[in-house]
DNA sequence: TAACGATACGGAACACGGTTCCGTTTGTCG
DNA sequence: CGACAAACGGAACCGTGTTCCGTATCGTTA
């Protein structure tokens, strides 16, 4: 049970609709009118109500989806990043992004709290662990710090600057290449944070 | 300055309205429809909307104004009863009528309660000293207590009758009246507790 | 492939909230 | 008393979430 045979175009638009809900979310948070998410998802407000029996559970729905997309990334990056460590760049760099979109939706509901650090701390863990990052910082730590650096990005404060800091001085037991200076924490990954 | 030469059919509506919203808060919780506050003083909603700019800015008003009603009975008490302790008791009852019906004011506006601070804890610390309570217990104390027993009166919980024993507990340095028996605290003033 | 029934869709319509607007009423003052 | 500013009432407006139902689409079966 469970596995309803639902119709292609239904699975279609609830994906859709988990998307367009999340990047309407970002630009207008997460009160922005439900007329807006059927618009951006190309569907009527019907449909998300066919999917989704009231709009709370759809914000519910958007932030496991994404919690999910973000757990799920972990394994996939580290199969294909040339090096663990990048491959943790990289994780954390998608973890600022769902930060930075969610910034709101944490403190509404314990139970998606729970979620989010069962899901997302053995995933960071696991990274931790590849990268053979020394346990002086744990998963949870290294995540609650990164999220205190990303409460309310306003003008003339990128988040993305601190935590690219931070994880550039992340220790290392087993260091793969030697940092060639000192002098500085280089930009290794530059993403796209303008 | 301020005593704008108003309207007495406006003066009454205000004083109206303060008591409607109150009374419906009351019943409908502070989330109450403008319409059903206008219903309960007898007025239009229009009529709400020039003396309080905004629903929000009543409900402010409402709660201040409460503020002050339990404030200024704490002198007009001590004048009219015949001890202080028995002005004090009715000032309580007062204050727990007040908690009773505000239990979800307060959380909203950090500002609000520091005025509900300001302006209590001076009137409940003059009945104090009034009905010569030893300085055991600060006034701040006491209403923390009371306001305690207070939370979410269940049906099953009554916070009155704790607060009567509260009350009754109550030491005095300067005895004026003895009690006859040691077995239970009479009920001096029976006040509409059902 | 064609027909058909179940499934899903779209978006107008509804319920309900705060707020505004304006014609009417009423208090006040000369 | 008469006039005028102040205040009133409540219908109307706008923006929400939610429901409803005629229509379109999918998937299956003949």
């Amino acid at each position: 049970m469970g596995d309803k045979a639902k119709r292609a175009d239904a699975r279609r638009n609830e994906e859709a609709l988990l998307a367009a809900a999340a990047a309407v979310f970002v630009t207008s948070g997460v009160d922005a009118p439900v007329r807006d998410i059927a618009a951006r998802a190309g569907v009527g407000v019907g449909t998300i109500y066919r999917h989704f029996p009231t709009r709370a559970e759809l914000v519910i729905a958007v932030y496991r989806h994404q919690v999910d997309a973000c757990a799920e990334a972990g394994p996939t990056l580290l199969a294909d990043c040339a090096t663990p460590r990048e491959a943790l760049t990289r994780w954390i760099d998608l973890f600022v992004d769902f930060l930075v979109t969610k910034h709101g939706l944490r403190s509404d509901n314990a139970a998606l709290h729970t979620y989010f650090i069962d899901r997302l701390v053995p995933a960071c863990a696991d990274l931790l662990a590849a990268a053979g990052i020394a346990p002086d910082v744990t998963a949870y730590e290294l995540m609650r710090g990164i999220g205190n650096l990303c409460v309310d990005a306003a003008p003339g404060y990128n988040p993305r600057n601190l935590v690219a800091l931070l994880i550039a001085g992340l220790p290392e037991t087993e260091p793969e290449t030697e940092p060639e200076t000192e002098s500085g924490p280089r930009p290794g990954s530059r993403t796209a944070a303008g």
